[in-house]
DNA sequence: TCGTAACTTTACCAAATGGTAAAAAACTTG
DNA sequence: CAAGTTTTTTACCATTTGGTAAAGTTACGA
């Protein structure tokens, strides 16, 4: 087969982030058609048979991404812990995804992208991975929610909730700027108001 | 000039409007730069030529797209009445958004496109426009915040988060239908919820 | 019904784009 | 340091893309 690669050589391992790196923006903004190899070999001070030469094509760059993406975006999810306490383990969820908005705006986009396209290389990786992730949450919340510890609602619209609220200041970063200016508090002002929110919310 | 446009004719008025329908749900799922004229002209029965014929350019077309969307979009939150009942008022134009995500997908997308991009066509639009209405009616929130008849917190914050959750379920649509199945009872289910959260959040 | 203006179609074109071939350069290792 | 391997660069290429020119067709008012 064509399998040649066997341990990536620090060139390889460098470049390859390289050329991650100055995708993620790219497809982040303009989206996978939207974005050109040219661009990409650009941002990252490489030539385009150069990007070929690290990744098949343009393809690869992309699921590439979306498969570190997935990961990363998947493990704050993972880590509630059904023997925390409810409303903590809720509200560190939503801090640690408010987070990951302010930290990893691109990755953020790249997400929106993808789904706003009907997630066409992501469907099946949403299926078998974030499908059972969410239900075994969801089932998580429910009993708390039946034990009176927050209050009931339906699981999964709380947790779109989440994610429409949290990821909206990265992914909506643009109109936000717009309409409150002077970013130097907001980052707080968001957190702070976020968190107020689902704690209200939650209480039961 | 260049403006022969006097009355626009019967069969203008149509074309352009086939044209822009067929425009918007591609613009919306591939983006800008994403979206060809062949697609769009395949996807209204036209003539590639016969698109230049009707919009200078392709860029036209967005723009058109763009203004129209703006209007449509800006009504519900212009609609939001200082003299009415507070809470129905907020809850009503969390409504009015909840059905719009669920009537008009396509025109949600269009704007998360624009946004998640960086508003490249829009941003003046947003100053000019989307600006001063969202600091009236953020006026009139924090009016009523002060009068005591509804909880206080930041209004910008506020309203952030009911574009965040309602056009959450237009946006992301794709996501949602893996993690939901059965999309018969899904847009009460939502609504509902909404509502639900944001009456929690708003009381006193 | 006839002439003209509005509209549509066919045939193009230059630039951009994804990608290839292969030579040149740089690095690794015995 | 020489031979082999990996990486980079240059020169291409076929296709796609936004857009044009101009001939052909249709609608429509006098």
């Amino acid at each position: 087969m064509n399998t040649p690669a066997r341990k990536p050589s620090r060139i390889q391992t460098e470049n390859r982030q390289r050329i991650r790196d100055a995708a993620l923006g790219l497809f982040a903004t303009y989206g996978f058609r939207g974005t050109t190899l040219d661009q990409i070999a650009d941002a990252c001070g490489m030539h385009k048979p150069n990007l070929i030469y690290y990744y098949e094509n343009k393809e690869a760059i992309h699921i590439d991404l979306l498969n570190t993406l997935m990961e990363e975006w998947l493990s704050p999810l993972d880590a509630m812990d059904p023997s925390g306490d409810p409303l903590d383990e809720i509200i560190g969820y939503i801090r640690r995804k408010m987070e990951m908005s302010r930290l990893y705006p691109r990755e953020s986009r790249l997400f929106a992208n993808e789904i706003v396209q009907g997630a066409p290389r992501m469907l099946p990786h949403l299926e078998s991975t974030l499908k059972p992730l969410f239900d075994k949450q969801c089932g998580i919340i429910a009993r708390w929610m039946k034990e009176g510890k927050i209050a009931d609602m339906h699981p999964a619209h709380l947790i779109f909730s989440i994610w429409a609220v949290t990821q909206h200041y990265a992914d909506f970063e643009a109109q936000i700027a717009v309409l409150l200016p002077g970013d130097d508090k907001r980052a707080r002002g968001a957190d702070q108001f976020v968190e107020m929110m689902f704690r209200k919310v939650l209480t039961p």
